[in-house]
Formats: C-alpha cells, structure tokens, sequence
DNA sequence: TATCGCGTCCTTTTT
DNA sequence: GGACGCGATA
C-alpha cells in the first residue's frame, strides 16, 4: 500500500478527507461485473425490482442503457442533441457507486466548466437519493488541475500558496516581460502574446517545443524566448496561468512515475464530459491517467464542436477508437427535445460537413411546426418583430421563460435589447461580463489578495494607484526598479522605498500611508471576521468612497455589487477559502428571477433548451462569420455550420431563423445576403413566412435589393413595392426621435397586433413609483434623464446626452 | 499626474 | 457605434 504523498499544508482545504477510504479496501463485489456485457434478463431486473434496486436504470432506452452498463473498458458515447447526455454520465456513475464496482473517490469525472460539474453532482445526488458525499475528484480539468498540484507543490518547482493568474494579470506580467525584452509592445501587443502562448499551452507545447517557424510569429522570431522568460517571471511569483495547471500536471506525470501510478491505483473510472471540446493539454492528461484503467468513458458529440478557436481539438473525438483499441463506440441518436421537423432541419444542414463520425437524430415525437424562415429589412426591423412575436407568443400563454434569441456576436444584442426595453418585454443576457469580471469586483478582490498575500504583484500593481492616490507610472517604475534589483516583491520594495527619498514627497506620503494601511489591515486578519475585514479595507482605502463620488449611472450598480461580494464572502470560513475560489471558479450564479426571454450567443447556449427558439442575423459574413472563414477555411466554416446546428437544437417546439437585408456593422449601414446556411435547410423542413409585421421588408422590386434574387426565398410575384415608407431606414431612424403621441406612432401601435401594454399597466402599477413630467429618473443603460411625458407606465425621457428615448417606467428609477 | 481627444480595432470565451 | 490605448496638454 503506497499512500500519496501528503498534501502540503497550506491552501488544501479537503486535507482531512483527501485519502479515504485507503486504497486496499476489498475488491468491489465480483458478481456485479458479470453482467457487464449483457443487460440483465427481464427475469433477473424484476428480482433485482423486488429487492428494491436499481430504479434509477428505469427509463433509460436501450442505448442508454448500454452506455450506463458498459462499465469496463475504454466506451466513447457519441450523443447527439438533445439524447440525455448527462443522464447517462450521471446514472452511469451512480451505477458505478451502487453496484460497489468503486468507491466515489475513486472516480475521476471531468467537466469543462463548473456550472457542468455542479448540476452532475446535483443530479448523481438526486439519482442515490441524498447527497453526493466523497466524490472530491469530480470538477472541471482546471480545478482538478489545481487539486492534483497543490498536493504535490515542490516537486513542480512552486511553493505551497501559489497564486492563479486570471486574464488581466497575465497580459499585465507579459507587458513587463515584454519590456524587458526590449519588444516594442504597440506593434506587439501583450494581448496578442497572451493568446499565442495559450495557444502553445492548449497544444501542450512547452518553450523548448515550441516549432521554430511559430516562434517567429511573433516578435520576429522572439516567440519562443518570450514565452520562457514569461514562465520564469511566473515561477518568481510562485504563481502559473490557467495553461500551467495542466502542463505542469503532465510534466508531473511524466517526471515522476510513481506519483502518476498512485494517481493510477487511485482512478479506478475515469468519465469525461463534452470529449469533442478536449484540447491537446487535455488529452495528453486523460492520456496519462488512463494508462492506469481501461475504464475510461468519453461522452461527446463531434457535430457540436464549437471550440476550435480556442484549442478544442475535433480530432480528438475522431481519433478515439485508434487512441483506446479495443473500444466500444454507442451512438444516442434518439432524440427527447426537438419535433421530427426541427431535428430533420438540423440534421439536413449537418450532413453537408465533411469529416463526421456520423448520426441520425431521430423523435417518435410530432412533427410539429416547420422551421420558420423570415427576411427582414434591417436589423431593427428584425428586433422589432421579434419582439412582436414574444408578446403574440407571450399572449397565447407561452412562458418567456421558454424563449430565447441567440445570436452570433454579441453586438447584435443591442438592436434586440433596446427593443426589448422600449417594449417592456423582460429579458436577462446570459454570458454578459460575470460578476467576477466585473471591474469592481477585480479592484476589491486585489485589495484582499494582497493583504492576504503580500507577493501578489501583479494584485498590488493593480491597485496601487485606484482609487487615485497621485502614484502615477514614474512612481510605480520606481518601485519596480528596487523591487528588480533586491528580487524581492512589489510591496516590500515598496514599504523600503519609502524609507529612502527617491520619490517625490507626494508619492512618497501617500505610498507610506498606503503601505501602513496594508499592514493594519494584515494584523487584523488575524483577529477579525474576514468579511468585517473585507468592508473594512473598502472602506479605509477610499475604494467605496470612489463609487460613491462616481456620477456615472453604473456607479450604484457597482456599490450593489461590492455589497454582495462580501455577502458572498459569508460562505467561506477564511479570507484563504474564499481567495481559492475566486481565483478558479470566476463564476456566481445570476439571480433567475420571475419570467423573461433569455438572450445569448450561440456559444453561449450549448447545452440549454427553449421551447422557442429565435435565431436572428443568418447573414453571409456575420453567420457565417467572414473571420472564422478567412482564419480557418473549409473548418472554419465547418465548425459555423456546427454553431447553426446547435442553434437549431436548442428549440424544442419552434425554430425562427431570419435574415436581414441591411445590418448596421461597426457603425455603418451595409446591405447583406442570406447567410448559406438557410439555403441548406432541407425544403421541406421550412416554412418560409411573410414578415409578421406590417414594417418587415421584402425584397426590393426597385433594385435595390438586386443581390437577393437567388434566394428561394425570395418569391417572385409576391414582391410589392413598399406598402408605406415604414420600412426605409430614413423612417427607423426618424422614428427614433419622436416623442410619444405623435400621428404615426398611435399609428404604428393600433396597426401592430395588440401589445401587452394593457397587461404591463396592471403589473406595474402595484409598486409603481409615479412618474410625471419634468421628474429626474436613472436608467441603467441609458443613464440620467428628464422624464418630458407620460403615457400610461410609459416614459418619453430626454436623456442627458441629448437621447430622447420611450421606456416603460418600470426600467427606470426616481433619482 | 490626470485628463481629454483622437485614431484604431472590431467573433465566439472557459478556466 | 463604442471601447480602448496612446500622446498631447493643463
């Protein structure tokens, strides 16, 4: 019996639990395994029903029930759509537990985000009914990563407590190795080597590996040298990226054998979710550890990989049979989310990629409502029948909270966004900046950072100087430059600078009071609460008071949201505990209240489902993207086609795909062609409809729409010359400055389909604070403003900056 | 040192 | 249209 190596003390939380049970703990019973190749007979369930087993096998078709039964040997489930992925990595692991082949903790189970990892636990738990106790090696292959490091901290060269670099402290560092390579950081930016150098780490490319002819992609031929001056800086901070916590993983593994084959006696099954987004890194680790057990099960499904920009490797799900010989291949291919007509859809446009493995989706469900296509004019006049057909759908009791729009880029959301607002129609953005990413919240967790940890520097950097305390770049450069010399950190070169009169007496007053603070707040760690700490430092340091002092409508949102870092901070035992988390699990959950149409990227809607689905901007060039297809080619637009795909199979009931002819790009008014995707969909799968607003545009008989005539969508005979001046751009765009009341916007109101304003005058004015004419409001996008009319629970305001907007009043507040 | 105005660039995004 | 970064200016 080899025990693993004792974690080290400091930063390991789950010490107390980390090695049990012991690793010889008697065989898991035997008789169980019998049946791994053959699903028990009828016969033999019914006796095992009778004992009362295993119930959570019912239900599962018999594919599923292969995968979850599968339990030995290297298993790949090719799962399409909408086929009960999860349920089947989630039943398959509590099949695992229930039938004693291992113990939880002897279960690898990797996600790619925690999101993932937290509702697979959530369901194992509802599965064995109770919670999920001991599964402390399920999570994401980041925090695994982190886990698998910690407990082996000086045999990759960091000292226990090292830090995580997020994104900005990254780009932060790489600007001073930038400069100290004496690299002209305009014509090289500190960005462009960050994502180069991710590049290399997803790849799995240490400095020495790097290929020469991509060492000179940047720099001239100083890629590589960078990228090993970079890791160096990182090993002096005793700190790594997000790369490092798998390549320093697999350098572990490959340099010490006997760890990796403790890890080896560990993994008895080893589960991987979304296998189709493993990059390299990623692989190379599963690699490793799965060279102790055969029992690895790899659930994925090449037609949704979306990823490939950002390393994901589609190979590695093609390759899997070659990778793992001998391994069984099951396809989930009956779908449980879509009608046969939006599956038949997705499927048709699908088939035209090269280089799949291959599935049929197929429903014993209706065939429900044909995928719409529709074409509109421009953007906004997409935005605005989208909005219509929410409120007609939202009429005939349809949930909003069974809607959404996904879109391409997220610069087409503000067309959607302020129709929304303008209609009053609730709506959340999923995938906006997370909490954690906001610049509040980076500001303060800095300021925690360093009390806590003194060497942080690129935290002490970030800070030194906000809120504003006259330490300026020449300062700052100071500090670094006796922090060089000496080798010792920002904040100690800092406290000693300060001794000395190198610095201008402003500076150097107010860098001695903000060292002396630190040192206060330090000795109070001890002794305080942390979040009593954690206000404290908000406070004393000026951080609060500068939000405060802020007059930009953002400002309260901000203060809100400092508020509820320390609330959050309640969870936590320690300063320590909660730093941890926030450096690996830069994710909170958004409140999901009350009932509103999601709005999201494509992206960003992987893995979700809607009962209604509205896919916007299929045009050539936004989707598919013009980029993706001159960085990429053919797999560029592959992988957009996979995005439409997955787009189309987020809608249970009904798809709504539209184009415009006109799109407002990068400020400019561009006219645009149907994306060729929509000439893709399989015919028969689609309806095309009439513009459901009497503004949508058709294809302009007077040439100006000459480009669009090859759409079949485009039908000659039903075109008429525009039926009013409703749909010009000069309309929308004067449109946007009336006030309310005027002729033509009762016009617009009375000829539209009812709106929900009768509904919305009911729910709003229970709470409603009452608005009249000259009150001052706040909006939270748009800012401070006049209210200058009143129409019901609708404003006209006359924002500051000269905007005249109409908004329900329910989006707004006194001020 | 702080601030303003100008030029540049524009997907997707998790950890 | 708008965010960001830089250089000139107060």
């Amino acid at each position: 019996m080899i025990s693993i190596q004792k974690p080290n003390a400091a930063g390991s939380g789950d010490l107390p639990h980390d090695d049990d049970p012991p690793f010889d703990l008697p065989e898991a019973p035997k008789a169980a395994r019998q049946d791994d190749k053959n699903s028990p007979s009828i016969s033999a369930r019914a006796v095992a029903a009778a004992r009362g087993q295993p119930t959570y096998l019912d239900g599962l078709n018999p594919e599923q029930r292969d995968a979850v039964e599968t339990t030995e040997g290297p298993l790949l489930v090719l799962a399409g759509a909408g086929t009960g992925k999860t349920r089947v990595l989630t039943t398959r692991i509590a099949h695992i537990l229930a039938t004693g082949r291992a113990y939880p903790s002897q279960i690898l189970a990797v996600t790619f985000t925690n999101k993932a990892a937290r509702e697979m636990r959530e369901r194992i738990g509802t599965l064995i009914g109770g919670t999920l106790e001991g599964m402390q090696w399920l999570g994401t292959f980041h925090s695994i990563g982190v886990k698998i490091l910690r407990r082996h901290v000086e045999l990759v060269g960091l000292k226990p407590g090292f830090t995580i670099l997020d994104d900005d402290d990254q780009v932060r560092l790489l600007k001073q190795v930038l400069e100290a390579n004496g690299v002209d950081k305009d014509r090289w930016p500190a960005r462009q080597l960050a994502n180069q150098i991710d590049g290399w780490k997803n790849r799995g490319l240490t400095p020495d590996k790097v290929p020469e002819g991509e060492a000179y992609n940047f720099a001239a031929g100083k890629g590589a040298l960078l990228y090993a001056a970079y890791q160096a800086r990182l090993k002096d901070l005793n700190a790594c990226d997000f790369g490092d916590l798998l390549l320093e993983c697999i350098r572990l593994f490959r340099d010490h054998p006997d760890v990796l084959a403790d890890y080896h006696r560990r993994f008895r099954y080893i589960l991987v979710d979304e296998y189709q987004d493993t990059n390299v890194a990623q692989y190379l680790w599963l690699r490793l550890l799965a060279k102790g057990s055969p029992n690895i099960c790899c659930v994925g499904d090449d037609d949704q990989s979306i990823y490939g920009w950002r390393g994901a490797e589609v190979d590695n799900i093609l390759r899997f049979e070659k990778d793992f010989p001998g391994a069984k291949v099951i396809r989930l291919e009956r779908n449980y989310r879509s009608t046969a007509n939006i599956l038949a859809a997705a499927s048709g446009l699908i088939a035209k990629n090269d280089g799949r493995l291959g599935k049929t989706l197929f429903t014993d469900g209706a065939a429900g409502s044909k995928v719409t296509v529709a074409n509109f004019w421009d953007d906004e006049a997409e935005a605005r029948a989208i909005g219509e057909s929410i409120e007609r759908l939202k009429r005939k009791n349809e949930r909003l909270n069974d809607m959404a729009v996904l879109v391409r880029a997220s610069s087409q959301m503000r067309a959607i966004e302020d129709r929304f607002i303008t209609l009053g129609l609730p709506y959340r953005v999923i995938g906006g900046p997370r909490f954690y990413e906001r610049q509040e919240i980076k500001d303060a967790i800095a300021y925690l950072d360093v009390v806590a940890n003194p060497a942080n520097d690129l935290k002490f950097e970030r800070i030194v100087n906000v809120p504003k305390r006259a330490l300026g770049d020449t300062t700052v450069k100071r500090v670094h430059e006796l922090a060089r010399a000496r080798a010792i950190p920002l904040y100690q070169a800092a406290r000693e600078i300060v001794e000395t009169d190198e610095l201008t007496p402003r500076a150097r007053k107010s860098l001695f009071d903000l060292t002396r603070s630190f040192e206060r707040w330090r000795a109070n760690l001890e002794h305080m609460r942390h979040t009593d700490l954690a206000e404290q430092i908000l406070d004393e340091s000026g951080y609060t008071a500068m939000w405060q002092a802020d007059k930009s409508p953002q400002s309260q949102t901000r203060l809100e949201n400092l508020k509820e870092l320390v609330r959050f901070m309640h969870d936590f035992d320690t300063l320590q505990g909660f730093l941890e988390h926030v450096s690996l699990v830069m994710d909170a959950e958004q409140g999901s209240d009350g009932d509103r149409v999601s709005l999201m990227t494509l992206h960003g809607a992987k893995g979700l489902e809607f009962g209604i689905v509205f896919l916007p901007g299929w045009e050539e060039g936004l989707f598919p993207h013009q980029r993706s297809m001159d960085e990429s080619g053919k797999a560029g637009l592959e992988e957009e086609r996979r995005l439409a795909y997955v787009g189309i199979t987020r809608a249970k009931r009904l798809a709504k795909i539209s184009f415009a002819q006109n799109r407002r790009t990068h400020g400019l008014y561009q006219s645009a062609l149907p994306s060729r995707f929509v000439d893709e969909l399989p015919v028969a799968t689609v309806e095309v409809v009439e513009s459901e607003t009497p503004f949508g545009g058709r294809p302009d008989p007077f040439g100006y729409g000459g480009g669009f005539g090859q759409s079949r969508f485009d039908r000659p005979g039903s075109s008429e010359p525009f039926r009013s001046t409703y749909n010009t751009p000069g309309w929308q765009r004067a449109q946007q400055s009336w006030s309310s009341g005027s002729k033509q916007d009762k016009k617009k109101r009375s000829r539209g389909p009812l709106t929900l304003e009768g509904e919305l005058v009911a729910a709003s004015t229970a709470n409603a604070p009452s608005f009249k004419t000259g009150s001052r409001v706040r909006h939270e996008k748009f800012g401070d403003g006049t209210v200058t009319n009143v129409d019901g629970n609708k404003l006209t305001i006359e924002f500051d900056d000269g905007e005249i907007k109409r908004v329900v009043a329910s989006f707004v507040d006194l001020i």
